[in-house]
DNA sequence: AGAACAATACCGTGTACACGGTATTTTGTA
DNA sequence: TACAAAATACCGTGTACACGGTATTGTTCT
């Protein structure tokens, strides 16, 4: 009574394998809540008949598709409408494919492998503002954050000093920082030298290559 | 007669509050396959019994607790035993705590308003190689990825301009790019001038901020 | 065939930078 | 209170950079 074919959640879907379009599709219509409104082959077709103001809820998508691929299919979608949330359903769970759709703004991620029941559990979450994700690609996502993340590279510099580092990324010449700082030109000149020192660099830009790379700042 | 004692998989606790974490102590040991086998109320404890050797499987940790942060704790942690897989449970989910526990190595983050059910079913992921999360948590943790991988601005760049941006920001100088791609310095110095147009930039500083920051690279 | 772009090359000028000195004052702490 | 570290300040020298020109040779697409 309450769940009405209104009410419910329209899904979108892009999958080039028929059978398993048509199993997923039979799976979300059995599901009470949500309705598989489209049913896509390829990318270029679904991305036809999308309009910002007819968008769907929820994009179920494959990476592998012929044609323009999954990732830079979703990319067109969210940048046509950004509300919609797309969840990947892929057999791919290497860390360049996981990383890219997360990039392209995947709020979810499962496998092939996905029983139907998670994959309509999956649903649920994403409308309650979850992030569905197979346990595995999850640990990817983990490890790969904890990696570019990772260092933060230490070598102490005084406050002063990361003051002045700090205005040195943001582009300024030292006249500028002297002027900022309300102090003389000379005394710039003297902590960047000693930035230098300390960091074991010669020139600016090596410097400011340095502070963004291990986020020194 | 399979999940004997000596086969189970040590599980240490840091958790000031004592009622709870007596209470997460209770549902370890009731369940199969895991033992609970030391407790404390703060990291330094734990720190000061921890050997190299001797090290548990999993670390299951609070955030907020007297002295040493759990952050800061389990970065300690798995300097210490790099193996142990960290599990925080936890009440914040901040953004900054979220990324800062990650980058710190977590492999699986609940919060506190989990079920018993939820804890006991982390524990199995974790040790299958998942990474167990809230589903909101997990949420964050996806828009944080997507936002910090996210723009990777486009000012289209010719390929050799490209390739003279990557030396730039190795730290070379107009001669020695010249030198090595074996072109007159003129060229390299024509290149730059278009590379700043192009990126809007006056100095190479500039230049090397924009492109680490926007990923040109 | 011609336009548009990419890549190459050259020059002069003024400015900013890198770095070698040296030296005083403030501040925190042992 | 004495010492170390941080912050401040000054100077000269040589080099590298930023940027204003101009110009030739290839591709490539129309």
């Amino acid at each position: 009574m309450k769940a009405e074919k209104t009410e419910a959640i329209a899904i979108w879907m892009v999958e080039d394998d028929a059978l398993f379009r048509e199993g997923i599709r039979t799976l979300v219509e059995r599901t009470p809540g949500f309705f598989c409104e489209r049913a896509f082959s390829n990318c270029e077709d679904a991305l036809n008949d999308l309009r910002t103001d007819d968008a769907p809820r929820i994009l179920l998508t494959d990476l592998g598709l012929p044609g323009m691929s999954g990732i830079e299919g979703m990319r067109k979608v969210k940048e046509l409408s950004p509300a919609t949330e797309v969840l990947v359903l892929t057999i791919y769970d290497d860390d360049e494919r996981v990383f890219e759709a997360i990039c392209a703004g995947a709020s979810g991620y499962l496998l092939k492998n996905s029983s139907g029941e998670e994959i309509v559990s999956a649903l649920s979450q994403l409308v309650q503002g979850g992030a569905p994700m197979n346990a595995q690609v999850a640990r990817r996502v983990l490890d790969l954050f904890s990696r570019m993340g990772g260092p933060k590279g230490h070598y102490d510099l005084s406050p002063r000093e990361k003051q002045v580092l700090h205005l040195l990324v943001q582009g300024l010449s030292k006249k500028q920082i002297a002027d900022k700082l309300i102090v003389s030109f000379y005394t710039i000149d003297t902590h960047l030298k000693n930035i230098y020192e300390k960091l074991h660099e010669h020139t600016r830009s090596g410097v400011v290559a340095k502070a963004l790379r291990e986020r020194l700042i």
